[in-house]
DNA sequence: CTAGGTGCCTGATTGC
DNA sequence: TGCAATCAGGCACCTA
């Protein structure tokens, strides 16, 4: 699943390949796949465009586009992925754009509920989300305050993306896991030190999770831009392993449904 | 506000 | 071996 750390890697990755190339034409082979605008204007609005910057919000792929901006959210399973425009074309393949130089980028996705959006701001899609947990100005005094007030488990409130925008169900349980805090402790009885681990854990799992270029699950399809695994799975303490020993203690890792979601964690390092 | 349920999808896994 | 049922999971959307 593509969460911060590898739309990060993707974006960097398409930052260098799409940089100053102009899209040739644009196909659309599953029509859900745009959300906005109807699939007919989108075709039509992409060709002659030139790609001026990548980047990333929360989970979006962000294409800034010499007029307006592409957004992609992979949600489960989506791939963007660079390759000759020879390659034979998957029937996962939902959207192709050609370029100038005659490569395609592509969008794959074998679930079907990634979207891409094209709008004039990117805002339009992004408004809703809540801070960048890696963004240099995010300190431990701005996650105090976010925390200030909220109610609700742990667990949830790390994957909402109004509250922090980026985690999911991977680094939420590492995150939790690194602050010895059990997901279904209450946000608001957490003492100030227990927010600073939390704010702590959040910058150490996700920063390492970047350097190691994401995580890529034996069921995961996560891959960069060019086609390359991550490499966080090696380091992950806690998700999807139950069963497992807590490399901490050696307990092993339970599993537990909180709001439809899988939560993985160590009864005995994170205590309710 | 939070919590819970449903739908969107398909490949992998499980059950018989 | 084959086929059907179940599951995973981000997020929108709905109800309590």
């Amino acid at each position: 699943m593509p969460e911060l750390p590898e739309v990060e890697t993707i974006a960097a990755g398409l930052r260098t390949l799409l940089i100053g190339r102009t899209i040739r034409a644009a196909r659309v082979g599953w029509d859900k796949t745009v959300a906005r605008p109807a699939v007919a204007e989108f075709e039509a609005r992409l060709p002659g465009r030139c790609i001026v910057n990548v980047s990333r919000r929360g989970k979006y792929v962000v294409l800034q586009l010499d007029e307006g901006s592409l957004l992609v959210h992979l949600k489960m399973t989506g791939r963007l992925l660079v390759t000759s425009a020879r390659e034979p074309l998957d029937k996962h393949v939902h959207l192709a754009l050609d370029l100038d130089d005659g490569r395609q980028l592509r969008f794959h996705d074998t679930r079907k509920f990634g979207r891409v959006y094209l709008v004039t701001d990117p805002a339009e899609v992004t408004v809703g989300l809540g801070p960048e947990p890696v963004a240099v100005d995010f300190t431990a005094a701005d996650f105090r305050r976010l925390l200030a007030g909220r109610k609700g488990r742990l667990k949830s409130l790390l994957m909402n993306q109004e509250f922090l925008a980026g985690l999911g169900n991977i680094y939420a349980d590492e995150a939790l896991f690194a602050a010895r805090l059990h997901p279904l402790r209450q946000a608001s009885s957490l003492t100030p030190d227990e927010q600073d681990r939390l704010y702590e854990a959040i910058q150490e799992v996700l920063k390492r999770a970047i350097l190691e270029r994401g995580t890529t699950l034996d069921d995961s399809s996560y891959v960069d831009a060019e086609g390359h695994a991550g490499g966080y799975q090696e380091s992950l303490a806690v998700y999807h392993r139950t069963g497992q020993p807590c490399p901490r203690c050696g307990t092993p890792i339970q599993r537990l449904v909180i709001g439809g979601r899988s939560a993985h964690f160590c009864p005995h390092c994170q205590v309710l």
